[in-house]
DNA sequence: AGGATTATGGAACACTCATTCCATAAAGCA
DNA sequence: TGCTTTATGGAATGAGTGTTCCATAATCCT
């Protein structure tokens, strides 16, 4: 009986996600929002709350959108994951779906997808939506603190998974706790590169940021399987 | 003949800054900086523009306060530049007046005094002041921009310097590109750590970055000098 | 076709914002 | 002391905010 609506929920999550990912929370206006999604005024009441859940909606949108399907790529090999990964890799596209790289290829292609969502996007990039919103955190409630710090925990286990993975390819041994801090450098520092990115316009200064990086982490591991050398 | 007013102009700058680089641009009303302050309303808008002038104001007093005795410590040894930070750093009294430490041990030196200041502020911490702007910049006007990117600018120079005195005094040849790549990725990385310290809640979270970064860097260059070994 | 139901879009509301203005208070000079 | 000059703090302004509400329009079911 009713009207059918113009734009599904998941449509005007998927747009008010782009404004508020670009913008940040506070430059975003209501008004900014519906002209942005083209769904009216009353409608972003009827079905969120209002502005904070709809920030919130956007939120889970992204992990779900971006954030998932970037860290299982690192967690290729993982099988507790690996099914729900499969049909978000393939579905992105841009991961080779035969062979997955694993260990220190994978971190590789962890940044090629990073690299070619620049591409695609164009420079300077968006950022990372959780890294934009850790800097607007102050006034923002808990709830959106617990969805940042559950976002960098993911990311920070995906790296220990692959670092894990590489070092028992390369059939050494490395204390857990160092393996754990490598991680968290790892999650720490490419979170740098998501925020830089907003502000770089060439994408020749994000693949050097991978290069330098990869060449430091095989430096390391590859210091750490020959000791003899010293 | 005029009453004396009750702050300075940097004092009142001063108390801006705090209040800006802890909250963002967005969210700090001007009722908050008159509260902040302690300056009435009307002398915000004579001595500066507005909130955007004031703003920029305390984008430079940051620069000088905090960003510039922070490069400093990595310019240790710098003769164009020494005269003005033997002056910054006696005055915040956090580094060794007598030997300043050069190369490793200045970048060192450059993320402890970073974590010095966390300690002194509490965790978590304010961030980087620029790092905040770059994920509100979209609706900002080009001149902050700049700004943005002068400070990241001076941070690579700064990296630069260190690494290539680490260089010298290890008596290895390293591509000036290649060193030039390994100071922008400092940078980076070290801008992930300042965007990542204002959700961590321990000290030790920075420290463990800094070892392991210190860690990578050290198993880098050696294996570049002990070619021998390979 | 007619009626029930829901989306629509714009008006209206209360509120906060940055900014301007002004009567008052305070300080130095005659 | 009286006069000039400037800072002060609060009121006023007007634009913009998030939110609510409602008459209208569109769709589906009978």
């Amino acid at each position: 009986m009713p009207r059918q609506r113009s734009k599904s929920r998941e449509q005007l999550v998927a747009s008010a996600m782009n404004v508020f990912w670009q913008r940040g929370y506070f430059a975003t206006s209501m008004e900014a929002l519906v002209t942005a999604t083209g769904v009216n005024r009353g409608g972003m009441y009827t079905d969120f709350g209002g502005k904070e859940a709809l920030f919130l909606a956007s939120l889970t949108a992204y992990r779900e959108r971006f954030s998932a399907p970037a860290i299982a790529i690192l967690l290729a090999g993982n099988d507790s994951v690996s099914t729900a990964c499969e049909t978000i890799n393939t579905d992105s596209g841009d991961v080779a779906e035969q062979k997955k790289p694993v260990g220190l290829a994978a971190i590789n292609a962890y940044f090629d997808h990073f690299i070619a969502l620049h591409v695609h996007h164009g420079m300077p990039g968006p950022g990372c939506f959780f890294a934009n919103v850790m800097t607007e955190l102050e006034s923002h409630q808990t709830q959106i603190r617990e969805a940042v710090e559950q976002h960098m925990q993911q990311l920070r286990d995906a790296f220990y998974w692959a670092l894990s993975q590489e070092t028992r390819a390369r059939q050494t041994t490395i204390p857990e706790a160092e393996l754990k801090d490598l991680a968290d450098f790892l999650a720490t520092a490419s979170q740098g590169l998501w925020s830089r990115a907003r502000s770089l316009t060439e994408i020749d200064d994000l693949t050097r940021f991978k290069n330098t990086l990869m060449s430091l982490l095989r430096s390391h591991l590859e210091s750490r399987s020959g000791e003899a050398c010293q």
